[in-house]
DNA sequence: GTTAGGG
DNA sequence: CCCTAAC
């Protein structure tokens, strides 16, 4: 079942020689391998295949080449009228002209200003299954399943479809901020059929990359394309297979993903309505509040009004970019830098390099951002703890004067909510159950036991405002039975 | 303004 | 980390 490296599987089209050593896939179908007609049809094009058998050496270049199969070949394919398409919206600078319409089925997006050159593509008529998998060295990958092809197969195979170009050279490609990566809108590519998907294990990083790391959540929304490109009239108009893949419903995993809903923050980036109902609803819910609504009312003007100034391909670009990447684009966050910021970063427990990640956080407009996610240090949770050692749990301005001061990012809420989490993580410790659940599903970053037997002690020692409420009122629940009866207490007061 | 707690 | 209620 596995083509050898000379062999052309001529359905799933996965044994292109240099890139065997990645993609050791095969159809699942017992087809018969038609090398022949492959090469013939190579013969038979003057188009120079030599991409096929070259791996990829330049840095800068992620997608150069021809892979172009069915029986009508490359021409056909190439030929098809010639449009041109701007796919990657304002900025992109992605244009593909001369490319099959039918990839733009699959297509909506490329990998920001990375070289889309000659592109992969078939013809969707003759090549009734295929699969694409291309996979470069440096994590350029391609996949792509025809529409046709999923309507046939998609009764047939429980498929898990997504289509990615994921450009993992981020940091080699010029100018790149990797925006996002593509598409969808009931459009993929990878068609992972059941006997291939181990050997695409590999490109875990590939299925990884489509999930904000932070957010968890996809990086896709489901209006993506329809709302972040700019296409040609002709292509809006005319393909209607967008939503071929739902309509047929065979690939519930992607209709599930895409499905998902957008964030919140999504949302109110997205939708200039959902703005002004939530000025309603917080104008509503107001109440006696009035100063508070009044403050966020003002973000909310704030919010809207460079939405009102942009020119509606530049508000639908925006819309197609959730979570913008890291952007080593100098900014002015410095201002929330102190220039007396002397912060201890040594003992970082993560990775994370703490480069001064507010880049990020700025690279992502100005106005209401969220703010950007800062992983506590250890010894940021150590001062924490000295802190809460000293002063007791609740004065958290008190820590923050006394032992945050040089941390401008960390706020007294921040500190508290730190300390709720780190009691979580305590009390995660105790059960082994609890702990072996943990994890499994453990999402944070592991905190020394040390740290977590500290946070417990200082717990037990500075109970939390509520457990102590409940505490107190449950002992004073005790007294009370104690007290009334008597012959509990005497027992009590024995084991006492 | 600060804190607790839900999300 | 954000938001809001409560103080």
């Amino acid at each position: 079942m596995v083509c050898a490296a000379q062999t052309m599987c001529w359905h799933c089209h996965l044994c292109v020689p240099v890139l065997f050593s990645l993609l050791s896939l095969h159809h699942p179908m017992n087809h018969q391998v038609e090398e022949e007609s492959f090469y013939r049809s190579l013969d038979e094009e003057t188009i120079d295949v030599d991409c096929l058998l070259l791996e990829p050496r330049s840095d800068q270049v992620s997608v150069s080449g021809v892979w172009c199969y069915g029986e009508d070949s490359l021409a056909k394919c190439i030929k098809t009228e010639n449009p041109t398409y701007n796919l990657g919206g304002r900025d992109s600078n992605i244009n593909m002209e001369g490319v099959d319409t039918t990839i733009l089925n699959a297509f909506d997006v490329f990998p920001h200003e990375v070289g889309v050159e000659n592109l992969l593509t078939t013809n969707s008529s003759s090549c009734d299954n295929n699969t694409l998998d291309i996979g470069f060295d440096h994590g350029a990958f391609i996949g792509y399943v025809s529409n046709e092809a999923l309507r046939l197969r998609s009764s047939q195979f429980p498929m898990e479809n997504s289509f990615g170009i994921q450009n993992s050279l981020s940091e080699n490609i010029s100018g790149s901020e990797c925006q996002n990566y593509l598409l969808s809108n009931g459009v993929f590519g990878t068609t992972t059929y059941p006997s291939v998907s181990k050997s695409l294990d590999r490109f875990d990083d590939f299925s990884n990359s489509f999930f904000d790391q932070e957010t968890n959540q996809d990086l896709l929304p489901p209006h993506f394309s329809q709302n972040g490109l700019e296409l040609t009239p002709s292509f809006q108009d005319g393909h209607t297979s967008t939503s071929s893949v739902e309509d047929h419903g065979g690939v519930g995993a992607v209709t599930h993903k895409r499905s998902r809903k957008p964030t919140k923050r999504y949302i109110d980036e997205s939708s200039f309505e959902s703005l002004q109902n939530a000025k309603k609803r917080r104008e509503a819910s107001s109440g006696s509040k009035a100063k508070l609504s009044g403050v966020r009312h003002v973000k909310s003007q704030n919010e809207v009004k460079p939405k009102e100034k942009k020119p509606s391909t530049e508000i639908s670009f925006d819309k197609a970019i959730q979570v913008p990447f890291i952007s080593h684009v100098p900014t002015e966050h410095q201002e929330r830098n102190s220039p007396a910021k002397v912060e201890n970063r040594i003992e970082n427990y993560t990775s994370e390099p703490e480069d001064d990640s507010e880049t990020m956080l700025k690279c992502m407009k100005s106005g209401n951002q969220r703010k950007h996610h800062r992983a506590w240090t250890i010894s940021e949770v150590k001062k924490l703890l000295d802190g809460v050692a000293h002063f007791g749990v609740g004065k958290w301005t008190h820590i923050k004067k006394s032992l945050f001061s040089s941390s401008v990012h960390r706020t007294p809420v921040d500190l508290k909510d730190k300390w709720r989490n780190l009691l979580k993580a305590s009390h995660a410790l105790t059960g082994s159950k609890i702990e072996d659940d943990n994890k499994r599903n453990q999402s944070w970053r592991p905190l020394p036991t040390s740290i977590l037997c500290r946070v417990r002690e200082l717990a037990s020692i500075y109970p939390y405002p509520q457990e102590s409420i409940s505490k107190i009122s449950k002992s004073k629940l005790q007294l009370a039975q104690h007290i009334s009866s008597p012959a509990r207490v005497k027992s009590n007061k024995v084991l006492v």
